[in-house]
DNA sequence: GACAAATGATACCATTATGGTATCATTAAT
DNA sequence: ATTAATGATACCATAATGGTATCATTTGTC
């Protein structure tokens, strides 16, 4: 079970390195250059990154990314929507006519539970958050 | 994102039916009337838990499955281990060359805290304490 | 002993998600 | 005009998930 999957996770490097550059925009072979993600892949998350208003883009010669928001107000919850869908720990298989056995669903409430906490914990997590003291 | 996968909730299902039920042993015909779970497939995973010692079973004419354990010692957890394989959140795709941007891979360190407080609450689910008040 | 009713073992299959590639069009600086 | 970048989009390979099918074996019942 991955929390996060390889989009999202390049996609958090991606923008770690972007938020840290002193570069007006990065391109896709400075990021290539530093970071080893497939070229074409990383182009990929980048253009979902830039529709999805978390990155702007310049193209043209000397064109590039540069993020769209403060990397504060970046959320790893964000990220997650984008390329995971939204955060369900709990989805019952027999929708809503949930549980044959027990009316009021005790295993969905633990999970609930559970669903609520790592919610509450990606949601404090930023792109600010994970650039450490760089 | 799946917390647990169909295999695992129609084993808890199909353990809690067992573990309710006054029979002495309880055969597939007896699940499928009383669970909606295609038949050969729920074979399958019950014999699954046979082999791994979640379930004892009786073959020929009157067999069928009974608890191996008492149901306080069947752990949600145990049941992950063997359809989903041991719990991770946490598998860093740039195995041991962790996170080229920071030597403190300040996300895994985000996500392991996650996980700890996930496995804690999965194991503290056990098959009675889902049984209710039946 | 024959038959029926159950599990044991195992091979197979369809669909979907994930991770990734390739190609052509468009924009803009030189 | 050329070059170096992104935009858009179609395609593909692999693995995981969810499920089926088949034959062998065991055991209770008549």
């Amino acid at each position: 079970m991955k929390l996060i999957t390889r989009y999202t996770d390049y996609a958090i490097r991606a923008l770690c390195f972007i938020a840290k550059s002193d570069k007006e925009v990065v391109s896709v072979p400075d990021l290539v250059a530093s970071l080893k993600i497939p070229r074409p892949f990383l182009r990929k998350i980048l253009q979902v990154l830039n529709t999805q208003g978390i990155l702007s883009s310049c193209k043209g010669q000397g064109g590039g990314f540069s993020l769209a928001r403060k990397p504060e107000k970046i959320f790893l919850m964000d990220l997650m929507n984008i390329f995971q869908g939204p955060f369900k720990l709990n989805e019952c298989f027999f929708k809503m006519k949930c549980c044959p056995n027990t009316k009021t669903c005790l295993l969905r409430k633990r999970i609930s539970r559970i669903e609520q906490y790592v919610i509450a914990q990606l949601q404090s997590i930023t792109i600010a958050s994970l650039l450490g003291s760089g």
